[in-house]
DNA sequence: TATTGTTATACTCTATAACTATA
DNA sequence: TATAGTTATAGAGTATAACAATA
């Protein structure tokens, strides 16, 4: 068989936001899984490292529900992290039933490096669509976020 | 305990594109969800349809891959749109290993119900960023999953 | 030999109910 | 009685290896 196949369409698949979107997501995620693994940090690991540094001391719940992860998939997130020494928990004096996240020094030097990675991913977006068109994506997002 | 918390920061991450694209993949997929609840369509499902009809008589596997979806989870999707006597497998003729695929009566009305409620998922979407945005976000969505 | 579709399987994500210890 | 975190578990979604039928 050495037909040339035609491409296959996509009809109004192309033009919905919520197939395009699904798509863009996952090309995004791959490739931030391939500069990643050196770090071995996934998506969420990474946003909740961020999370915790931006808000030291804060409870548990409230960085899962900031993030949009349920309390127990949280729990697990948090167990590799504190396996890994980059993060802990401490029991909260005013609260003991709660528990006050932090990063360790290690954790804290390896969201740097993190940091500086995730940084080459928004340059190659940045190539790729443009500084505007950058900027009114975030904004865009936010706002669909909401619906 | 009445204190008013302070919201949580999420520093860069409110400027990263992975993080608020799957954010805003989550909530449109909710949306989705609710709409299509009547419909018993996942999206998967939905975009396999319009795919199908798009192309008739084509490979599973071309329209798989046109998907992004792994042969062997084509198959389970398959499996459940033809138990529903939505669409079916056809032996093609020129090649007896390959199916064609193609809805049935019952899969084409469906689906044209569907993409009425596809519509309304569109025009909230549109009330929410306008119009210009809507085809700007499409066009910037596409070139992004080039990443 | 190579390819199409399939089976079996495993791994990740996400969601819910029920428990514990504190409040 | 209610809340924070946890355990156990189940369901999606996605990935790979190996197989049967056909090329």
């Amino acid at each position: 068989m050495i037909e040339a196949d035609e491409a296959i369409r996509l009809g109004l698949l192309s033009q919905a936001i919520g197939y395009q979107l699904r798509r863009a997501q996952l090309a995004v995620f791959e490739d931030f899984a391939r500069r990643f693994a050196a770090l071995d940090l996934s998506p969420a690991q990474f946003s909740a490292l961020v999370a915790i540094r931006e808000n030291p001391a804060r409870r548990q719940s409230e960085i899962a529900a900031a993030l949009g992860v349920q309390g127990p998939n949280f729990v697990a997130l948090m167990d590799g992290l504190e396996r890994r020494g980059l993060a802990e928990r401490l029991r909260s004096g005013a609260d003991r039933r709660a528990n006050a996240l932090q990063l360790t020094p290690a954790g804290a030097t390896l969201l740097k490096r993190a940091e500086a990675t995730q940084a080459t991913q928004e340059a190659a977006i940045r190539d790729l669509i443009g500084e505007t068109e950058h900027r009114r994506l975030v904004e865009t997002l936010e706002r669909l976020s909401q619906l």
